[in-house]
DNA sequence: CGGGGGTTTGACTAGTATCAAGTGAGGTGG
DNA sequence: CCACCTCACTTGATACTAGTCAAACCCCCG
């Protein structure tokens, strides 16, 4: 599945199969196809840090890659989880703005982002959906905000497993099973919460008969409609 | 100068001054004129809720401009300040994910988001413009979450005053006069503090020598050093 | 001069961070 | 195959930041 002399293979199937090009378009296709490359990562390797020059614009095919960014001293701050059927890598100016770095083995489509640039303007088409994906990642951005802002660490636990299961649920069923790949430390940095908080507040989440946790990287929610409650859903 | 008989005269002037079109291109000039036209809002006034439907992109030219997301509880969480030159109610689909609200009277610029599409099409000078103003949208965005995850009450007031003094140094120097046209509450719902907890901050920065307050709506940046010390700023 | 909204201050509380120790699971080497 | 080691996670005790509740103050405006 990882194999790299597999790469010309799979890079066709990339290119057509691309969040990039969902429609019909054979030009747009081979445009894209053209400008896109594979690219696979190991868990915890960094694919990119803040401040590289942003060359390209990346799509996960396959994992989880998680996006962050530093204080001066040391504080660290997940600012989003990257799931298969999304890009990264968006809207950098020069630079990019962010560290991106694999939480599971991955494997990235990568498009150079001056070539993008050029396609864009022979197919308006591709600069839609290239906005349309820009704007959604705004639109996570500032749910992010909200959640960070104005929400207590059960809430934020609690919209985090939610998010997760929108990803994520295997059998969609109730109970619902979620793999979590990412660690403990990982999620309070996504939620501005201390490692500590976050395993306490999973092991109260336990004790009300929320959720089971049988190993560390899978949750069962048990009990959906209490664990939306306690996410107090916004609009 | 909020006069509305001037609206065909300011319009002309916008078209031409505006962010979407800051080159001297004729031809994008005559079409974002057509699609342009002016509004007038008073302060508190709501621009539009979250959850209308996303008709039109706007510019402030003149005035301050908030927008926010609300909990299902009431919490109210500020995602942004908009300043003269910037735009917003970008990156929306079908409907607008956040309210805008006037800060101070403002005067407006807004443009048709439907022909926006098609003149993105026609011109894409103009959709190369439109998604750098959305990219900057979420490098803001992602900078907001930074703050809000990781930073204690002080750090998020300096660094709030740091970002005003941005836009607004009046006499760009030491010391530095700043227009605060928003409420301590509007603060707060914006770094996600209690208007108590901002006015405790203010009032040991003030106490430290690091500020004065000679009334509501303005201060005084005696100590710009110290302060940039306390926002600990990132890279 | 009086009223009201925004602001400041105070006392107390709650929630989360911090510091510290203990537990458990997976991987490695003997 | 088992003992050991490590790293992530959990749990406990305590400290401290920011929130809550309450009251007083101060502009700003009519």
């Amino acid at each position: 599945m990882f194999a790299h002399n597999q790469l010309a293979t799979a890079s066709t199937e990339i290119a057509v199969n691309s969040v990039f090009c969902q429609d019909n378009q054979v030009a747009l296709k081979n445009q894209l196809f053209e400008i896109s490359s594979l690219q696979y990562v190991q868990a915890k390797e960094t694919i990119f840090w803040e401040g590289d020059p942003s060359d390209y614009v990346y799509e996960v095919l396959e994992g989880v890659v998680l996006l962050s960014k530093m204080t001066l001293d040391g504080r660290r701050q997940i600012t989003g989880f990257v799931y298969p059927g999304q890009p990264f890598g968006l809207g950098a100016g020069e630079q990019h703005t962010y560290t991106a770095e694999a939480v599971t083995r991955s494997r990235l489509c990568r498009y150079s982002h001056n070539r993008m640039d050029q396609s864009i303007t022979i197919y308006p088409a591709l600069g839609h959906r290239y906005m349309a994906w820009t704007s959604s990642e705004l639109a996570a951005a500032q749910d992010q905000i909200l959640l960070l802002g104005r929400r207590t660490a059960m809430e934020k636990i609690a919209s985090f497993l939610l998010r997760l299961s929108e990803r994520n649920d295997e059998y969609g069923e109730d109970p619902m099973y979620l793999f979590v790949p990412m660690t403990r430390h990982d999620i309070g940095d996504y939620l501005g919460l201390t490692t500590e908080t976050v395993s306490r507040t999973l092991t109260l989440l336990d004790k009300m008969g929320v959720i089971e946790r049988p190993n560390q990287s899978n949750i069962i929610v048990s009990d959906l409609d209490h664990l939306m409650d306690l996410a107090e859903n916004d609009t």
